[in-house]
DNA sequence: TTACGATACGGAGCACTGTTCCGCTTTGTC
DNA sequence: GACAAAGCGGAACAGTGCTCCGTATCGTAA
């Protein structure tokens, strides 16, 4: 599954018109169903907000990380772009990845049960796993690295492990005003920071 | 739901034998099966391992949570008690916070799915979430203090947040070997230090 | 323009799960 | 032993994921 490309312009060539044009409103309809019913909605009801029926979806997006991916994807591709230039711009290396943790958060939260997918072991989101962090744990590594070569942070942290980090932080019922993730995001990468010297 | 006591030995006077009986063998049914299935295992299969209907679960445990709370009450009672043990017999407010946050950790992460549960916004876990959190963020409040007094970590971190949040990093799929909650945790209180005075 | 094969569509149907509800059984008591 | 209350079991209903195949539509070649 979905090492192809099922959205976006393809090279496709042998694409009948109809099927490019439902695909286009598949789209449009599972964005605007995530946003008032998560990304976990029935798949019915993306069918039906569409007007087509339920093989119709699963032809075109096999599974539902494929789906989400497709959705999402030009988001993912603006933050992992980011990374660099984040890193060219900032005051440093620290900074930088400070600001584009932030990104990287902001994009999670503002998408219900985002976050609680990503990191879920069922439910055939596995691929949305795989997809997020392959394509953001590189750009987290640049920055981890330029940090620690600027000597603000210890080595020793893996980029893999620190996205799932900042993602699981991200998780939960959205809204409780008690539970704020990016303080929690910010404590972490506090600890990461290397002891200052006396 | 559940403010009543479902499981363990309550006074109730006016309960027929084979329901006591019942409730017992439910609970070491439950027991057995979250070990293997996860705590979101059907509830069909809990019942049919106990030799019961289901009606039977319904009626001792309304909810889901009622029953995920009864099997580990104790092991959350445990952690809540070893609070303030710590704290007495530990070298510093902090390291008894580690230790017990430690402790809390290891009983998340031996129980497949009950830190995704917790934090879930849906499925009826909301009264598990509540219980857990009721319980046991005075406790870390206690040891926050403490440490603040004690001048070690900053001010201003709240347990509720600080306890979600571990919850929250103990979330995802089981033994990837890349990823350790307890790396990310140990960030996590890194964070909270006071930054060392030069 | 028409005819025809390839492509895509729709949604009925199956499997699985949560949850309720009520006729039947067991228990405790008189 | 008889009876009411308490408890039990599981059929039945509802919501969901996913498959499968008869039918409709498209693109093309005549």
């Amino acid at each position: 599954m979905s090492t192809g490309n099922p959205s976006e312009e393809a090279p496709a060539r042998t694409k009948r018109a109809d099927a490019l044009r439902n695909q286009q409103t598949l789209l449009a309809a599972a964005a605007a169903v995530f946003v008032t019913s998560g990304v976990d909605a029935p798949i019915r009801e993306i069918a039906a907000r569409a007007g087509v029926g339920m093989g119709t979806i699963y032809r075109h997006f096999p599974t539902r990380a494929d789906l989400v991916v497709a959705v999402y994807r030009h988001q993912v591709e603006a933050c992992a772009e980011a990374g660099p230039s984040l890193l060219a711009d900032a005051d440093s290396p620290l900074a930088a990845l400070r600001e584009w943790v932030d990104l990287f958060v902001d994009f999670l939260v503002t998408k219900h049960g985002l976050a609680n997918a990503m990191q879920s072991d069922s439910g055939g989101f596995e691929a949305l796993h795989s997809y997020f962090l392959d394509r953001l744990v590189p750009v987290c590594a640049q920055l981890l690295d330029a940090a620690v070569d600027a000597g603000e942070i210890r080595p020793g942290t893996q980029a893999y492990e620190l996205m799932r980090g900042i993602g699981n932080l991200c998780v939960g019922r959205d809204s409780d005003p008690r539970y704020d993730p990016r303080r929690l995001v910010d404590l972490l990468l506090r600890g990461l920071r290397r002891p200052q010297a006396s």
